[in-house]
DNA sequence: TTGTAAGCGTTATCAT
DNA sequence: ATGATAACGCTTACAA
């Protein structure tokens, strides 16, 4: 492997000006540029990313870290951060967070001590305080999926109240007014936002709750069929299933059927996040549009912006979520 | 942030006894180490990666490049690899290659200008030729899901001809002799020797090869699609079909109900690879496990062994596919 | 516009 | 067992 030190000989010119020409500064007379050009060229000269990381306390990479790595909707968000990453020439290192507070933060020290530049974290244990206080670091921090009043420009999140809403609200639209709910876990910001979303299109229709028909799951497949499970031997009739997401609507669905409840005919079943999978479901099913890749991109948008100094795009902190109509919802 | 000058200083030794210590030599004295960790503590001192590692020529960091980060298949590698990496000290950096030689070579070339210290590739267009090559450069490389002759021990692959016999001979045995196979595009290793593994099963059976009962597709499901369409609208009866991954056969499951043939008692359908939303399909999707966790996982440890000395574990490049009966097959 | 030289924070080779 | 000191390959004032 070459250095800048056999560029500059072979050119004829100095450490410095091989330097300033690999980095493109102005004031470069064009005959020095194309004698180093020609150098690299002849050498095969690849810059050395790790001394100029030291030298200039840039790495060029961005950590991030997520709950875990597959799964539709993380692996779909990991998606969107790296190609968006990519594009800009930045790297990114990524790693999967415990399952608990103190994995969470040594993921996240572990990611500052490899000298990333910035960290695009999607946390669930760590509190709000420590992110706040981590942000005053010299590494910037993004916050992916949940919102925080004291670092909100370094926020990206979806209006979560407002997906659940969407989704009651149509239902309702469409004659339903037994709605059951399987709810996500409610130690998650996300969880408790959908949820609320489905109080409070029941509370603007005037439905009054019914407790039993609201489950507090998981967001895994077999807490979506306890749920189910649940309101089936349940009293209370219902003629809608709203799931605060597809893995407990897919769920939901599989008990169902098994208990002989036609879907949709019997029984509506809405789900949220829209992976990509809910289309290959029978029926497929309906869903919210959860626009995690465009938010992925935004939040790397917003990280080229402030440690790169990139392109000023305007940064878009709140995402809309969006209806989707399939089959596995229909009139009541 | 403190440095290895600082610590030196505070605990009266020498910048080299720090480094010592840091790195577990022997011949240090308690008494030095004693010094040296409590004037680390009393810092907060963290070593400087980057430094090190230009220090060391070593980034203790693997690059990891897949076809894309989403998808079931990819991600349940991926999370593999950064368990096992990060379980090790070690870090991922994660690209996605294009969908050309180009791109590819290019993402490669970017992995090996980052200084990783190691490659661990799931790549289709680049050659075997260029691969072997590559080998011989000082960066450790190691493929998953292909097989290369020349360089066979940093290959982790799976039986893919087993994978589908097992497949097909399942079906002959529970009675079915008309077999369409829908395929993976043919210019891909692993999709060429599925398609062989079903003909070496009719071969074995003595049932001969309809050529219009195969139909090559391209692994998604707008070609599984297309696929059971045109089997469907043929001349060739047939009472089971074979998929060369759960992608297509999940497209195969909804065309087969959108034209009203009952799966399965009207033809049974079975899949490849075992992605994780092959059982929330309705009916749940027989199919053949693929182990890519764990070949991703071995691929890790081979890097480990053979880059970073570790522990002296035995590696398995071959990995054996299992037959998974679920819903969507039945008797003849 | 170009060159000189001092870092960047480590590791590693020598002596001692 | 410990300490100087020279790398590692580049960036970046500062000087010319």
């Amino acid at each position: 492997m070459s250095t800048i030190y056999q560029v500059s000989e072979l050119a004829g010119v100095s450490l410095s000006s091989v330097s300033r020409v690999m980095n493109n500064h102005e004031h470069v007379s064009q005959r020095t540029k194309d004698k180093v050009r020609a150098a690299m060229e002849q050498l095969d000269y690849r810059p050395n990313f790790t001394a100029r990381s030291l030298a200039s306390s840039c790495s060029n990479s961005v950590g991030v870290l997520v709950a875990e790595i597959s799964g539709p909707f993380y692996s779909d968000m990991l998606s969107g951060v790296e190609s968006e990453l990519s594009n800009a020439n930045k790297h990114a290192v990524i790693i999967s967070g415990g399952c608990n507070e103190q994995k969470e933060q040594e993921a996240i020290q572990f990611l500052i001590d490899r000298n990333c530049d910035a960290l695009i974290l999607c946390v669930d244990y760590v509190t709000d305080e420590y992110l706040t206080n981590l942000s005053k670091g010299s590494t910037q921090i993004v916050v992916i999926n949940r919102y925080i009043e004291s670092i909100a420009d370094n926020c990206f999140y979806i209006d979560n109240c407002l997906g659940s809403y969407q989704a009651t609200k149509y239902l309702i639209e469409q004659g339903h007014t037994k709605l059951a709910y399987i709810a996500g876990p409610q130690w998650k910001q996300d969880a408790v936002e959908r949820l609320n979303g489905y109080k409070k299109a029941l509370n603007d229709c005037n439905i009054s709750l019914d407790d039993a028909l609201i489950y507090e799951a998981d967001y895994t497949t077999l807490g979506g069929r306890d749920a189910m499970l649940s309101f089936l031997k349940g009293n209370s009739p219902f003629s809608a299933v709203i799931c605060a997401n597809d893995e407990m609507a897919s769920a939901a669905m599989r008990v169902a059927r098994e208990e002989h409840v036609n879907i949709p005919e019997e029984c509506s079943i809405i789900g949220f996040d829209n992976v990509y999978f809910s289309e290959y479901l029978y029926p497929q099913l309906s869903t919210i549009e959860n626009p995690i890749n465009a938010m992925a991109r935004m939040a790397v948008q917003s990280v080229l912006k402030n440690k790169y100094n990139q392109k000023k795009i305007t940064i878009q902190n709140r995402f809309i979520t969006e209806l989707i109509i399939r089959e596995s919802t229909q009139a009541n």
